[in-house]
Formats: structure tokens, C-alpha cells, sequence
DNA sequence: ATGTGACTAGAATAACGAATCTGGTCATCT
DNA sequence: AGATGACCAGATTCGTTATTCTAGTCACAT
């Protein structure tokens, strides 16, 4: 598990040392260290427990911590948790980055789509941000800026233009119905996608491959661009403001 | 606006006279015509207040009738306010084969399937229903049979079979994952279309358009069955099924 | 017959003080 | 320094009682 970090900034030397099995953990850790566990912590409870049942002393217990020390990272509770979920975020996109990167159709669109859907997938947080699952973040979620969910379902107009300008997908569709249309499908297969686990056993393979043919068939032109970097360099780009902008905000 | 009535089974004489406009109303209706009226008003307290809110004697006023009328039509409130959304669900079915008869491509998958999606649209209580608005129907929705949502949602694999046999979508997609798929679409669809409203002002004919050519592109097979009429006879087969199972609970 | 609305029992809600919980601080310890 | 957890004020929840509401009935009116 490949983990390349874009993340906060500093950098810190040592070196994480003698980790013995205590109660639970006793590690003298890095300030970074520390941090992602406190981040994991925060993330498990909160799934768990939702925003409004996750006490700051339950994330410190869950992290090994004391309490005080969550203070030292984070003005207060809401910074926290909001680094949380930006976190979660930045791994969704280092994910689809990674999969596109593997990924020799990487540079055409409905590959795109099927692996940043997936990606999404794969964290519960994410999911039940875009649901929109208000018993999860009860009292956090208005505290967020807007900008976030937006976002995260990435129906980014801007975006699509690009897209169409390059010639990875249709530019005979307006744009604001293929955002509205994508942000909707996003939403209904997050939405449900519970079901699936239940009722039918349908694979993340499978899904992949259906959601790819879905998006190519529906967006892709006859003819595409024979340079297939192109597409893998507005991705990235793409992904890299997403997160840009809501790193803005701490 | 025609209206074939496959309602509750009673037929009455007594045609409708003088109707005078008192403080409200004054029907000496028919039995007929006075359920309508009801079910018109229970339509629109459940819209507007939810199923906890409304209760029997704001439907009552709201009618213009006795609280007690309201028992001699329905055996208690659950079954009243389940036969206001059948009948919703009526409308929706009668709708959508209306605009199927009109449309000469009627016999088309991509037109059955956005005809249906904006008949359901155009109705609030069945949108609300397939959103899964609790904070409607609150204390009914246990109630109510689990068919019901699920034929709402029209992810029938049974039907898909059927088109996949008669040739008028593509064979070589699983039909668990189409199931799927065209759930998750209309579902996302549904929960997100009061954004179309507020923010990009999406026209009903370029949504419908749009999603015809999605579902075109992505489900119909290169080359069509030439007999357009066994499309349409399969939609109306299938709509009018998909009422029976409804209509069974009475 | 047919329709009605006053009536009732049981359920839902409000009121409110007592008890508990929790975000954030800071004196203390390492 | 860097880290901690006892502590506090304000918020939340709980337990209890009083009050209101409402589905469904039924004696009466039309």
C-alpha cells in the first residue's frame, strides 16, 4: 500500500521507536504520526458513532492519547473532524490517481469516472457524506463549507467543459444536464448501493465494468484524441484543485 | 383529461347536482366523486404536512365532509392515506402510457423509460416516496406492503428479461447490474432534482431528451426489431402488472 | 339509509427541575 | 518545552407529571 502524502506540510525526523503493547498502544510517536492515528481514531468513531456520539475523550481513549493532546493538533472539535473528512478525501483521490495510473485505458474518460466512483465506494466516511446521512454528521455538517459536498460529487461544470474541449466526451450535450445527470447517478448508486451487498451479489468488478461501459457509451465521442496523456494530465489536474480548494480551508 | 377509472370496484347512479359554493364547498356528490375529493385533499395534507401531521379531521375539513364519512370509504387512516398513493401511482402508470401513445417512437425502450421517470417526477408524493422521505411518511411506510416501493422503483429483473428477449435492449449486460443501475439513475434522479429547479434551469423537454439519449446509448442494441407495436404491448402489459400487484392490497 | 360531529381512551407532547455529560482550559507533571 | 487529565460552565439528557391531541365510535340528525 503505496502511500505518496500530499498532505499538511511538516516534516518531522523521528523516527517512531519501541512500540510495546500496553493497555492499549504506547507509541512515542512523530507529531505526524500521532496525528494520523488520532485522524483514524476520529474516523472509525465517527462512522461508528456519528458526529454528535464521538466525544472528543472517546477519540483521545481510541487514539491512546490524552486529551488535552487533540487540542495541540486542532483549534477544537469541529477542525478535527473536518480534517477527517478531508483526509478521507485526499486518500480517495490518491486512490483513483493510483487506479488510473495502473490503468492502460487511464487517459479516457469513462475509465475515470468508474475508478473516482469506486474509489468513493470503498469509504464509508465518503459515502455517507454524499448521501447526505445526517444522523453521521449531525451538527458538523453545517459547520462545513459548502463547497465540500459539491465537490465530492463532482459535478464540477468547469470541469466538464475542459473535458468536452479536449475531446474526452460528447460536446454536442449542454453541460449542466451531463453535470446534473453524473451528480445523479453518483448520488443513486451511493445511495443504494447497500442493496447490493444484500440482494444481489454483484462484484466491484463487475460494477466497474458496467459503470465504464455506461459512461463510454453515453459520453464518449467516436472519435477520440490519439493522445491519451492528454486526458491523464487533466485528471490530475483536476483531482489536484479539488483538493486544493478545500484545503483552502484548513 | 381522460380518466379510465380501475378504482375500487363500486359503481353509483346518482350523477352530481347544483354545486353551490358555500364556505367551502357543497356536493351532493356521488360516492365516486366525493372519494376523489377526499383522496384529492388527503394528496395534498400528506404533501404538505406528512403522514404524523395529518390527521383525520384536517382531511375531513379540507374535503369539506364529516370526519365520519372518511370511515365509511376506508376502515381506518392507514388504509386511506395507502390508497391516496395508489392512486398516485395510477396517475403516474396512466400518465406514462398516455405519452407513450403519443410518441411515435412510443415503442422505444429510451422513451418508455423517460416518460416514466418524469411522470414519476411530476408527482410530488411519489417522488417523495421513491426519495424515501421519512419525515413524510413517517409510522405509514412500515405499513405499507415492500412491494410497493420496489415496483415504484421499477427495477423489476423479471421485466428486464422480458426486453432483453423481445430485443429491444442490449442481451450482453447482466441483468442484476442493469437492475441496478437504472435504479441508482432514477433514485439519484429523483433526490436531486430540486437543485434543477434553484440552481441551472433545466427544462422538462431537455431533461427528457437527455435522458433518452442516455438510455438509448447505453441499452439499445445496434439494430431494433422492426414491429414497433410489440414494444408498446410489453409497457402496457408491464405498467398494468405492476398496478395489479398494487391494487391486490386493497 | 346516510352523514355528522361530540365524545372517549389511549397516545403523543410539553413542561421543568435534577442529574449527567462534554468541549475546552490550565495547573501540574515529565 | 511537550503532554496530560482534573476541573468547570454551559449544554444536553433524563425522569416525571400535567396537558393536549387524535383515531375511531356511535347516538343523533337529516
Amino acid at each position: 500500500m503505496p502511500d505518496s502524502r500530499l498532505g499538511s506540510g511538516e516534516t518531522e525526523g523521528s523516527k517512531s521507536s519501541p512500540l510495546q503493547q500496553g493497555e492499549r498502544q504506547a507509541w512515542p510517536d512523530s507529531r505526524q504520526q500521532r496525528e494520523e492515528h488520532i485522524l483514524d481514531a476520529a474516523a472509525t468513531l465517527l462512522i461508528r458513532w456519528g458526529y454528535r456520539k464521538t466525544t472528543i475523550d472517546d477519540v483521545a481513549r481510541e487514539a491512546g492519547v490524552g486529551k488535552g493532546t487533540i487540542y495541540l493538533h486542532w483549534r477544537d472539535k469541529n477542525r478535527s473532524e473536518e480534517h477527517t473528512i478531508f483526509r478521507a478525501s485526499q486518500h480517495a483521490t490518491e486512490d483513483t490517481l493510483r487506479r488510473l495510473a495502473a490503468d492502460p485505458d487511464g487517459g479516457l474518460f469513462h475509465r475515470l469516472w468508474s475508478h473516482g466512483m469506486l474509489a468513493i465506494l470503498a469509504d464509508p466516511l465518503l459515502s455517507a457524506l454524499i448521501q447526505g446521512k445526517q444522523e453521521i454528521f449531525q451538527g458538523l455538517i453545517d459547520a462545513l463549507p459548502p463547497e465540500t459536498l459539491k465537490q465530492l460529487i463532482g459535478n464540477a461544470e468547469e470541469h466538464i467543459v475542459q473535458l468536452q474541449a479536449a475531446g474526452l466526451i460528447r460536446a454536442d450535450l449542454p453541460v449542466p444536464i451531463i453535470a446534473f445527470l453524473m451528480g445523479a447517478l453518483k448520488i443513486g448508486i451511493i445511495s443504494t448501493s447497500d442493496v447490493l451487498d444484500k440482494e444481489h451479489a454483484i462484484s466491484m468488478e463487475q460494477l466497474t465494468e458496467a459503470l465504464s461501459d455506461l459512461m463510454r457509451r453515453w459520453l464518449e465521442p467516436e472519435h477520440l484524441p490519439s493522445d491519451s496523456a492528454v486526458g491523464k494530465r487533466i485528471f490530475a489536474q483536476w483531482l489536484k484543485t479539488t483538493n486544493e480548494i478545500e484545503k483552502q480551508h484548513h
